[in-house]
DNA sequence: GGGCTGACGTGGC
DNA sequence: CGCCACGCCAGCC
């Protein structure tokens, strides 16, 4: 009893989102990138864009394909100099202003 | 405990 | 197409 009928979404804790992130990034097909907000929503965490990107900071980079996530504007991630390599390598093209045409790389789900 | 920061997203100009 | 302002939330000083 109490327990407010309210909209309330049962988010789950941050390290579950922590795991959630980890799982759907390593499943980005190479040459293939996806958007934060796109993961976010995939991991049950609508509009916790941000979240995303404080975890991929923190995320292990060598065993995450941490370089296929990018922005909803294809922009990438600042401080990530090697990001374009790596996407080059997959067969990634990037924009003249360094930005990928998520039109043509976006992961999308089968 | 309070305020600023930041691997974001969207809308407006 | 680019820049700016607002909303969002956890982490850091």
């Amino acid at each position: 009893m109490s327990q407010k009928p309210s909209t309330e979404a049962p988010l789950p804790s941050f390290e579950e989102l922590r795991e959630a992130v980890y799982e759907i990034v390593a499943q980005i097909p190479k040459g293939k990138v996806l958007t934060y907000g796109a993961i976010a929503l995939l991991a049950g965490y609508p509009n916790h864009s941000r979240l995303v990107g404080r975890i991929m900071r923190s995320a292990p980079d060598g065993q995450l394909p941490c370089h296929r996530v990018v922005s909803a504007t294809g922009r990438l991630a600042p401080h990530f100099p090697t990001q374009a390599s790596l996407l080059a390598a997959e067969g990634v093209k990037l924009s003249p202003s360094d930005k990928v045409p998520l039109k043509t790389y976006l992961w999308q789900i089968d």
